[in-house]
DNA sequence: GTGAAGCACT
DNA sequence: CTCTGGGTGCTTCACC
């Protein structure tokens, strides 16, 4: 039912029906394997090749909370075999123990798709994967960045083949959907060794088109050794301190009720205030804060943040709303959520970062979110005081880049005065109000230095002056003539930014450091806003998925110092510019020292890398 | 279940 | 005259 759908969609798309394969068209040779023997058997063969592909199955999609239902192999194409682990923990650690044989071999090469889910699901049992990997997912991100890489799409495109869905075993999504446990072996039997047969033969197809396109140095030596690290910190995970949450979500819970009681006495009724359209209503119709309210897209009256700021200095109303948005916010998505998360096996929390999502190379983190946890107001910035090292024998260790999308900027552009003003170390968004509103260092005050950083962010956005003159709040000919400024005062810039744009419109597409390329079929685009935006991601993708390129470089690098020198200490969290580590003690000083060391040496610029560390007994101290 | 609005980070 | 900063993920509301 769910292939004859898409069939269809195809028909109407192309005009042409297209005959796609499935597992009842195609000859094909999967065997259910539970006799010792045979495994051991299997084992053999699958040391014998130089590679071969596995995927587990299991009973969820979060990987440390996962068990392990069975394993399929498939080393050649149409054949595969699926071996059941047995539900009790001696039954399955002997089966495992079998498996480790192969998995644990150095000399294959491992093919799976998203393959960090089974080498973290299989951490559990120890089995430590080792040897070379290739994974077909992270290719195809290299490939298409912004398009899916599921092993379905990916399997209808480059096979014309539609494999089985999980829900014809499972059945429907939702809570009434069967779990990998409730069935059989032989009911997952098929389903299993489809997907490990299907995943060679995507990664025969999709390699051929790694090496045409000119990724295969950034795939082998950036995105697949960083599966292993990634796989590493997920299971670390990080330890929280729920007691302290506890008792921020009393407070924020007290403060919230207050702030809700003045809103309501303004008001003078009770409404939802997390309701933008009733908020809307009370602030606009009935309050009359403004002549004319802006409109979002769908017609409600607009009631965002940019919007309340502005009301907030003549009306109490607005200011109060803003600060019950924010206690609500940290409540309810930091607060309350983080203790939920905590693993029970051993009390931390696990976040699984996508390595194939965001277009420009950053990864994500989900389930949490571990890469938006606030840190910009006093009460939101509390909460990375309940991230906490394992005990009073470890602290965390936060290492980041400073400025490294500028100072990335400033090297593609060759900007002499900006490259000059790093390589001396001054501060950046000083050296450029100085330049900018024609002053001496030493006269540069606050507001201008504000501006001025302002003015920095944008250019690696690729701004306008409408955008930096609402971002100032100043009018837009005022924002007009700073950015005129800065363009004469960093001429390299301006013209880099005209090159990017130049160069994209003859390729479609820009490229970062490492080769790594984005898309921007648009920038020839007669649609204005279209057009622009794609203008906009030809300067910030280059520089964005650089500074990606080489936090993930350092990542490698500085997990296989730690591996080398037998080291205690964790790499468990990275933040887009920033990482940390969890650090005994006595290894302070010297990780410390070479975090620093190889984060600055992961690229060799004109611009020098700077790196600032901290040590402390959380996440804030350590900042 | 899905999309919009709003907002947290870099 | 119009539009208007890159990239994410999560929560809540409102509607289907």
């Amino acid at each position: 039912m769910f292939s004859q759908a898409s069939k269809e969609a195809i028909e109407l798309e192309t005009g042409t029906p297209a005959p796609r394969a499935t597992i009842d068209t195609v000859s094909h040779d999967y065997k259910l394997l539970t006799d010792h023997a045979e495994i051991k058997e299997l084992v053999n063969v699958l040391n014998e090749q130089q590679e071969f592909c596995f995927d587990t199955e299991t009973t969820g999609v979060d990987a440390v909370e996962a068990q392990v239902v069975g394993v399929a192999f498939s080393y050649e194409k149409s054949k595969a075999f699926y071996i059941p682990i047995p539900m009790n923990k001696d039954g399955a650690m002997e089966v495992m123990a079998m498996l480790s044989k192969a998995l644990e071999n150095p000399k294959t090469l491992k093919i799976g798709q998203n393959i960090k889910y089974d080498i973290l699901v299989l951490k559990k049992y120890n089995i430590h994967v080792a040897g070379a990997l290739f994974d077909t997912m992270l290719a195809h991100y290299l490939i298409e960045p912004e398009t899916k890489h599921g092993m379905d799409v990916l399997a209808e495109q480059y096979l014309n083949y539609s494999p089985v869905s999980i829900t014809e075993i499972l059945g429907p999504k939702g809570k009434n959907q069967k779990n990998m446990a409730d069935l059989e072996p032989s009911e997952i039997k098929d389903y299993a060794c489809e997907d490990a047969d299907i995943t060679l033969q995507l990664k025969q197809k999709i390699a051929d088109e790694i090496d045409k396109e000119g990724f295969t140095k950034l795939l082998n030596d950036i995105e697949l050794p960083l599966v292993n690290v990634l796989a590493q910190m997920e299971f670390e995970g990080v330890r929280i301190d729920e007691q302290a949450l506890t008792a921020m979500s009393k407070e924020l819970q007290e403060e919230s009720l207050k702030a809700q009681a003045e809103i309501f006495k303004i008001a003078g009724r009770e409404f939802n205030i997390a309701s933008p359209k009733q908020l809307g209503e009370v602030l606009f119709d009935e309050l009359k804060l403004v002549e004319k309210p802006k409109k979002t897209k769908t017609g409600q009256y607009a009631t965002g943040e940019e919007i309340l700021s502005k009301l907030a200095n003549q009306h109490e109303i607005a200011a109060k709303i803003l600060e019950f948005r924010e206690y609500q916010k940290l409540k309810s998505t930091y607060v309350d959520a983080l203790p939920k998360m905590v693993s029970p096996g051993d009390g931390r929390i696990h976040t699984d970062y996508n390595q194939a999502v965001a277009a420009t190379g950053r990864l994500s983190s989900n389930n949490p979110n571990l890469q938006n946890i606030p840190i910009r107001t006093p009460k939101g910035r509390e909460i990375r005081k309940a991230f906490v090292p394992a005990g009073d024998d470890h602290v965390l260790l936060s290492a980041d880049y400073s400025q490294i999308e500028l100072r990335l900027a400033a090297a593609f552009a060759q900007d002499e005065p900006m490259i000059d003003a790093f390589k001396n170390g001054r501060d950046i968004h000083a050296t450029t109000a100085a330049k900018v509103f024609k002053v001496s260092l030493d006269e540069v005050d606050p507001t201008m230095r504000r501006k001025a950083k302002e003015v920095n962010f944008g250019i690696i956005y690729g701004i306008s002056a409408f955008c930096l003159s609402q971002n100032l709040n100043i009018p837009r000919g005022v924002a007009g003539d700073i950015i005129k400024a800065y363009f004469e005062e960093f001429p390299g810039i301006k013209r880099y930014m005209d090159e990017s744009i130049e160069k994209a419109k003859e390729k479609e597409y820009v490229e970062t450091i490492m080769g790594r390329r984005r898309y921007l079929r648009d920038i020839n685009s007669r649609n204005a806003t279209m057009r622009g935006y794609a203008e906009r991601n030809a300067i910030n993708a280059p520089i964005q998925g650089s500074a990606a390129d080489i936090i993930k470089i350092a990542m490698v690098n500085i997990h296989n110092w730690l591996k080398k020198e037998s080291l205690k200490s964790k790499m468990i969290m990275q933040v887009h510019d920033e990482l940390v580590f969890e650090v005994p003690n006595e290894e302070t000083d010297y990780v410390k020292g070479n975090v620093v060391k190889l984060m600055m040496s992961a690229v060799d610029l004109e611009v020098p890398m700077e790196v600032e560390a901290g040590v402390g007994e959380n996440w804030l101290k350590a900042h």
